[in-house]
DNA sequence: TTGTAAGCGTTATCAG
DNA sequence: CTGATAACGCTTACAA
């Protein structure tokens, strides 16, 4: 066994020759210190290489600093991207970022609640995954904050973090259509998040109230392969499709390199493709995919700031909805513009 | 103020009619309770809501579970995808990830380290960055172990584990030669990474062995535009290179598109491309990127390994090398195969 | 097997 | 401004 030897306040308190609330003090923000015993209490903790202990310090005042991230497929464009905007975002907020990666088995996201709660995060955010009602319940209960990003849920209690994603399949069939686009067509995968089904919905509602019939797909999971699938079940349907919107940006990307290497179809002259969340990917000229931006920068500011405020006033009975605006990135994946 | 308001093991005893320290034996892993008062106990911690506060335990076991994940540039195919299988690893031997993000600022690294220390997270794994020796030294002082991925680096106590990026290089320029290549060049960022480096120095010198001169070019970041921009100064010059072995995937995108649209050229027909990382967007079919894989989920398996063993017995002044090996991936952007 | 009591490294309260 | 002293929630001898 490794000889665990962290300093100690007290041992720091002795060298300098102070108490260790005179210690403590010192590390502790809004405290009133000399500045002579800050500066020997300062030299005391340099020399001995002293750090705070933060789990201590947690059980003290009842915030541990640490906000949990609650992941599935994190190794995806969008979910990353995510990741790095929050953990950025917390750390400015001088909090920590946990990471639970929920990618084996069913059920983990309430697993990895309850390690939120054994660790006394202060908050969870989930980004993927719905968790049971009671455990969220328990989480609110025990004071922990939660927010949910891009699940369309019900609950009270947790703030919600959504995108205009009804309304942006919308924007994007008036595109279709502008281009000259008859045969619409939807690519989905077989995930049924609610955001993604929010945009099929409302594209082939959009479509169903101006008369016109979309074509649904729908397989495997959200990723490029699926797309490449899906694309090969489209085109090859009788009345081959001339715009196909797509759940996402990394089934766009399979969709356009199935139209193109597997069906010789030119973009966006024969076939107009779509995309959702902007990855980098999107940009990429063999790509340059027309889609909606995701404003991560935005959401993750928002779920932190509601973090920091939560520990002054928050109104837990409130139903806290935030909906954000998927802004249309316009590339050359549609003809027109 | 939100009122913090987790259930105790006391409550819990209370609840079931015995002592706090049987309550915490039920929770201990190998300890000895009867049957009968762990039933009990177990029902009144379900009923009440309970879950073990790690922050206290680990105040007193000496051990928190945490282990650091110290990243920059996570949104990175490659970096996203390291972490997914590191998480996983750690959960998968009982332990949890924290995240810092050293994206902004220099010497972060450093800082990043110190909250590993106060949160006395068992281990930290760099997976960008350099620390200090200083605080190297301080982190293996305080028990906490280091593991250093892809990090060139001499200080003894860390494991560190890297690739034969050398050989790799080696590798690859046969296979360009096999292809009939006359014209080589070496696409780099200007980070300067050790393992980027390795690369590099690996290819030149492999090539310089045979007589053969090398173009190598340096620019930006380790990212896509990078690629773009060293593609462009590399087609542009007199001898036109009709082999380009690039620092890692991202870059050689970078060099397939710049090639391909902006000079108008055939792959593998005219320029023969290779990467290293063997990142998902490798295997799309607009690329088809002959490239290295790096050994992901073996490398988070032998980091996290160490962890546990470090727990029981390791010689602190050994030096720990771990090298693994690049396995080359063959795809169609060289000719021949 | 169980309970009692001590201690882990902090911060908060309250005298001085 | 400073120093005792009491928590915080847990584990772990030690004794019963």
């Amino acid at each position: 066994m490794v000889t665990k030897d962290f300093v100690s306040a007290q041992e720091v308190a002795e060298k300098a020759g102070v108490s260790r609330s005179a210690v403590s003090r010192v590390f502790t923000p809004g405290a009133s210190v000399s500045a002579a015993t800050r500066r020997r209490v300062m030299d005391a903790a340099e020399a001995l290489g002293y750090h705070v202990n933060h789990l201590a310090r947690g059980l003290m005042t009842n915030e541990s600093g640490i906000v949990c991230l609650i992941v599935s497929e994190l190794g995806t464009p969008y979910r990353s991207s995510l990741i790095q905007a929050l953990t950025q975002q917390l750390q400015l907020a001088g909090k920590i970022a946990m990471l639970i990666n929920t990618d084996r088995s069913d059920g983990s996201v309430d697993r990895a609640l309850r390690q939120a709660i054994r660790y006394r995060a202060d908050a969870s955010i989930i980004l993927s995954g719905l968790p049971d009602k009671s455990i969220t319940q328990l989480c609110l209960k025990s004071g922990q904050r939660l927010v949910l990003i891009n699940r369309d849920d019900d609950q009270p209690g947790p703030l919600r973090i959504n995108l205009d994603d009804q309304e942006a399949a919308g924007r994007i069939l008036t595109a279709f259509l502008r281009a000259g686009c008859r045969q619409l067509a939807f690519a989905n995968s077989e995930v049924g998040t609610p955001s993604l089904m929010a945009r099929e919905r409302g594209f082939v509602a959009a479509a169903s109230a101006l008369g016109i019939e979309v074509a649904v797909e729908r397989h495997g999971s959200t990723g490029y392969e699926a797309g490449k699938v899906v694309a090969q079940r489209l085109l090859t349907r009788k009345e081959r499709p001339d715009a196909i919107f797509c759940a996402n940006d990394l089934m766009a990307c399979g969709v356009m390199d199935a139209a193109r290497h597997q069906f010789n179809m030119s973009i966006p002259d024969q076939l107009c493709v779509a995309g959702f969340d902007d990855i980098e990917q999107a940009s990429w000229s063999s790509y340059d995919l027309t889609t909606f931006a995701q404003p991560v920068e935005t959401l993750a500011r928002e779920a932190v700031a509601f973090l920091a405020a939560a520990a002054s006033t928050i109104d837990m009975g409130e139903v806290e909805t935030l909906k954000l605006h998927a802004k249309l990135v316009w590339r050359g994946s549609i003809r027109g513009g």
